[in-house]
DNA sequence: CTGAAAGCGCTAACAA
DNA sequence: TTGTTAGCGCTTTCAG
C-alpha cells in the first residue's frame, strides 16, 4: 500500500533513493525505455508502487517544452453545435495523446483577442479557435505565435489554417433538395438584423443560387428578417411573415434553433410539418434529432472537422510554417421527418 | 526539433538584460509589486513591450506549485445537462481566476478511475468530478491527493465533498405539482433496466412518497421500464405501455430526453400534451426549453451547483482537510407548457 | 528598493 | 545498461 509522505509529494529522486539507483534509471522505467534489465525494472517499479509516485506533469513540461495540451476556444460550451464539436475534438485529441482546455469566449471580443494574443502562452502546444466576433483582418494582424487553426465562417485569413464546410454549396444543395420535393415558394429563416458573422450570408447566397438555378425569381419577402438569434426571435419573425400573408411551402433555416422556431410558428398557425410546409435546419445538433417530428438538417461532419483541424494543427506543431491551408469538411443533409414531397 | 518553446521565446532574463536590471526587478514589475520606483517600472515596462515578453506559465507553475487550473470531469460534453454545467463551472471559475480543463470520461470506468487517481497529477489545483460509473466505495478507496469535489448522485463517500440536489424531495414536489393539477394516474418514465446510477432510484422514491402521501395506492404498472437511455428507448417503452392499456394522466420523466420521448409517444398515440396528459421533464436543459410545447422540467440551479462546488474546492485548496461536506443545491420546477390542470 | 542565487521536478546530453 | 549533471523559465528567500 502506498504510504507516501502525506503532505509532501513524492519526487523522482525519492524513488531513486529508495530503489538505490539514479534518477535516470527511474525515468527509464517510467518511460518504458527498452534497454532496462528486468531485475532493475522490477526493483524500481516496486519503489514506485511503494511510494505511490506520480510524475509531476508541470515539471515534465518545463523540461520538454511540450505541454501535451491543446486549447479549444469556442463561444459557448452549452450551445449544442459547439458542445458537439467540443466532444469530437476532445475525443480525437485524446486519441492522439493530447488533452484539451476548453475556453469560452462568451462572444466577447476581448476574450477572443486574448485567445490568440496571450491567453495560452506556454500553456498549450496549439489552439483550435472558432471565432464569432473577431474578423479576418484582426486575426491576421495579431499573428499569434502558438500554432493556430480556425473553425467556422467568421474569419479566414490567408495566413492561417482553417476548416469549415462549403456553406454556399450546402445551402444550394439543401434548397435543391427542397425544390426536388416540389416546393417552389421557399423561405429563408432568417437574416438576422444584428448579425456580424458571415455564416448566414453564405447560406443565403447558396439559397439564392439554387432559386435562380431553378428559374424561380427571387422574392425578397421570402427572406425573413429576425431581430436576434433566440428561438423567440425566430418564432416572431416567421409568425409575422405568415400573418403578412406569406405562404411558404418550405423553410430553410440558418440553424437548428430557427428550425425549431419554424416548427413552432407553423404549428401555431395551424400548418402541418411536413405536409403543408417542409422545414430544414442546419448543424444537425441534438436539437434536431430530438425534436418531434425529428428535424431534417444540414449536417456538417463534426468528426471530420475535428480530425482535419487536429491534422493541420499537428502539422504546424511539427514545424510546418507555410501559408494557411483552407480545408472544406464534408457534410450531408440528414433527412428526417420535416421534409416531404408536396402533395396537393 | 523546433518543438522547444511553443510561444514566448523571450524570457524574463532577456527583458532584464535589455532593461539593464535583474530578473527580480522585472518580476516585480510583472506582478505589480508596490515598492518599485516609477522610473524603474517604466524602464522595465518599455523593455517588456519592446520584446513582447509573456511569462511562461508552465515555468511559473513549477516555481509556485500552483497551476491556476481546475479539471472538470464529466461523462460527455455534448449531453445538454453536462454542457450547461460545464458552462457554469467555466464561467464561475474564470471569475475566480481559474481556467478549466474539461475531461470527458465517456462513461468509461477506467477513465473515471484515472480522473481521481493520476490523470491530473501536478496539472491542476483541484478537480470537480461528476462520476457515472464509479461508486462511493471505490472513490473512498482511491483517496486522491488532489482536492476533489463530487457532483451528482452516483457516488458520495463521507470523506469527500459533494454537491447535488435533493432528488427525493424534488421528485416528491414534482409529483405533488402534478397531483395538484388533478392528475392521479401518474406514470414514471422510466426505470432503466441496465441502470447502474442512483439518480433514477432516488427520483422514483420521491415519486412514490408523493403518491403514498396522497393516499394513492402504488400501481407498479405505472412505473415504466425502459431498455436504455436513448430517446427511442423511452418512446418504445411508453408506447408499449400505452398499447398495453395504460392510460396515464401525467408522466414524470427521469430526464428531459425522456420528457421528449413521452411527448413523442403520446402524440403518436393521438394524445394531447398537456390537455390529455401532462409531462414533466428533469434537468431543465435546452432540450426542454426548445421543445414545442416547451417542456416543464425540474430545474436544478446549475449556477448554484457550480458556485458551491467551487467554494468547497477552494476551501480544500486552501488547506481544509476535514470530513466531506455534502451540500444540497437549490432547484425549482420550471413550469412551461406541458403541465396543466386536468379538465373533463 | 534591487540583485544574486537557490530551487521547483523532470528530461536528456554526455559519461562511464 | 546506468549514472551525472546541466538546464527548462520563473519565483523567492536573503543580502545589499
Amino acid at each position: 500500500m502506498a504510504t507516501g509522505r502525506s503532505g509532501g509529494r513524492v519526487r523522482l529522486q525519492d524513488v531513486a533513493t529508495l530503489a538505490g539507483v539514479s534518477m535516470k534509471t527511474v525515468s527509464n522505467v517510467v518511460h518504458d525505455y527498452e534497454h532496462v534489465s528486468e531485475r532493475m525494472r522490477e526493483r524500481v517499479q516496486a519503489a514506485i508502487d511503494e511510494l505511490g509516485y506520480r510524475p509531476n506533469l508541470t515539471a515534465r513540461r518545463l523540461a520538454t517544452g511540450r505541454t501535451g495540451m491543446l486549447a479549444l476556444a469556442i463561444p459557448e460550451m452549452d450551445q449544442p453545435y459547439f458542445a458537439e464539436i467540443a466532444r469530437c475534438v476532445g475525443e480525437e485529441a485524446g486519441r492522439r495523446g493530447y488533452r484539451i482546455i476548453v475556453e469560452q469566449t462568451l462572444n466577447d471580443v476581448e476574450a477572443e483577442r486574448a485567445v490568440i494574443r496571450d491567453r495560452e502562452e506556454g500553456l498549450v502546444d496549439g489552439v483550435i479557435f472558432h471565432p464569432a466576433r473577431i474578423d479576418t483582418l484582426e486575426i491576421a494582424r495579431l499573428r499569434p505565435d502558438t500554432p493556430l487553426v480556425l473553425l467556422g465562417e467568421a474569419a479566414r485569413p490567408l495566413t492561417t489554417d482553417h476548416v469549415m464546410i462549403d456553406n454556399v454549396r450546402a445551402a444550394r444543395e439543401a434548397t435543391e433538395l427542397l425544390l426536388a420535393t416540389g416546393r417552389r415558394r421557399i423561405a429563408f429563416l432568417a437574416s438576422v438584423r444584428t448579425e456580424i458573422a458571415e455564416s448566414t450570408h453564405l447560406r443565403l447566397l447558396g439559397y439564392q443560387e439554387a432559386m435562380v438555378g431553378a428559374d424561380i425569381p427571387l422574392d425578397p419577402t421570402l427572406v425573413i428578417e429576425s431581430e436576434g438569434f433566440g428561438i423567440d426571435d425566430g418564432v416572431r419573425a416567421l409568425t409575422a411573415a405568415l400573418d403578412r400573408g406569406l405562404a411558404p411551402e418550405a423553410v430553410l433555416c440558418r440553424d437548428d434553433l430557427f428550425g425549431l422556431a419554424a416548427m413552432r410558428a407553423l404549428s401555431s398557425a395551424g400548418l402541418r410539418v411536413p405536409e403543408d410546409v417542409s422545414v430544414l435546419g442546419w448543424d444537425d445538433t441534438s436539437l434536431a434529432r430530438y425534436a418531434t417530428p425529428a428535424l431534417s438538417s444540414v449536417s456538417p461532419d463534426k468528426r471530420a472537422i475535428a480530425t482535419s483541424a487536429l491534422d493541420l494543427l499537428e502539422d504546424r506543431m511539427n514545424g510546418y510554417d507555410g501559408i494557411g491551408r483552407h480545408l472544406l469538411a464534408p457534410y450531408t443533409i440528414a433527412d428526417r421527418g420535416t421534409v416531404a414531397r408536396l402533395v396537393r
